[in-house]
DNA sequence: AATCTCCTCAACCGCCGCACG
DNA sequence: ACGTGCGGCGGTTGAGGAGAT
């Protein structure tokens, strides 16, 4: 009597997904909320193993996902956080609120992994990936440590402040439940940007050419919607500065606390109470060095906490 | 223009950990 | 304490696209 399959293999469809099969698991999680991946199949009637509607939930329509053309900063965060936690894309996702664990993965191993490997070659990078100039003395182990230390004070400091018993100022952006274990409290922002994403289906179903080739472009039609606007203002709000240019731009989309909230049992953010530790300090160095993103780090310092 | 090769990335597979009864 | 089921994760695959010949 072993392990009942999550899914029949008998008459579930596999491969691509339709613009059709995408607009009905849109239209479902808007109404019930992420989760509960098993029921989704019979409720919806889509012919679809529970995986692979939560993958394609969490992978491609879920609101906050940018795609395509990784930024410098992306770039190095990846590689930094690579050469720390190993192959951890889920952990690595964390740090990069708008990127999936899979996107991440992809990224590293078609460009990432190659173009560390010439480095190496030229002797620019050591053998896991960090720079050689970086010697650091504390060990791989003692940052693993810290990390998790982080993201578990992340989340408590972050259950803390959406508890209904503590209101906070903080608590502004309602999460919804990205593990669907607990029952579902549909909040605007994400309801608005589902509609978004159900408006943007509308359209390509109409002119799927168009759609198809503006996603190719790296645009982001969610983007140009006004929830992207509330997402920017609320991240300002969140963050408590304006983004100067694109980059820093990039790096408070970054962090944008929907996509953030959106996997907040696992994701650090930057809420009041959750601080910018030493690894994201040290994770934004070069951006620094570069004259990029002060004011990002110098949130960094403020609420960094010391560890050592 | 046709064919071949390489690259990208969405999706699948199987294992693992956790929650729950 | 144990078994079961579900969700999550990382590795891998393969279809389709882009570029080279």
């Amino acid at each position: 009597m072993g392990r009942q399959p999550c899914c029949d293999k008998v008459g579930v469809k596999k491969g691509p997904w339709t613009p059709e099969e995408d607009i009905i698991l849109v239209s479902y999680i808007q109404e019930h909320g992420p989760g509960n991946w098993r029921a989704v199949p019979t409720k919806t009637g889509l012919l679809r193993c529970s995986k692979s509607c939560r993958l394609r939930w969490t992978n491609y329509l879920r609101p906050g996902i940018k795609r395509g053309n990784f930024t410098e900063n992306e770039e190095k965060m990846i590689i930094h956080l690579q050469a720390l936690l190993g192959n951890r894309w889920a952990a690595i996702a964390s740090y990069l609120p708008q990127r999936t664990d899979n996107d991440i993965k992809n990224y590293w191993n078609t460009h990432l992994k190659k173009r560390l490997k010439k480095l190496q070659g030229n002797g620019s990078y050591s053998r896991d990936g960090v720079s050689a100039k970086s010697t650091y003395q504390i060990s791989r182990g003692q940052w693993e440590r810290k990390l998790q230390t982080d993201i578990h004070m992340a989340k408590k400091a972050l259950s803390d402040a959406l508890s209904p018993e503590k209101p906070s100022g903080s608590a502004e952006f309602e999460p919804f439940n990205g593990t669907g274990s607990t029952s579902y409290a549909k909040p605007s922002g994400y309801a608005s940007s589902t509609e978004n994403i159900a408006k943007l289906l509308k359209g390509w179903m109409r002119n799927p050419l168009k759609m198809a080739d503006s996603s190719e472009e790296g645009t982001d039609p969610i983007k140009e919607d006004k929830n992207s606007k509330e997402m920017d203002e609320g991240v300002q709000s969140v963050l408590g500065f304006e983004p100067l240019d694109s980059s820093i731009s990039d790096i408070s989309q970054s962090m944008s606390p929907e996509a953030s909230l959106s996997q907040y049992e696992s994701k650090p953010n930057l809420n009041a109470q959750t601080q910018l530790s030493l690894l994201e300090e040290w994770l934004f160095d070069e951006a620094v060095n570069q004259g990029k993103d002060y004011q990002l780090c110098d949130l960094a310092l403020d609420e960094n906490v010391n560890f050592f």
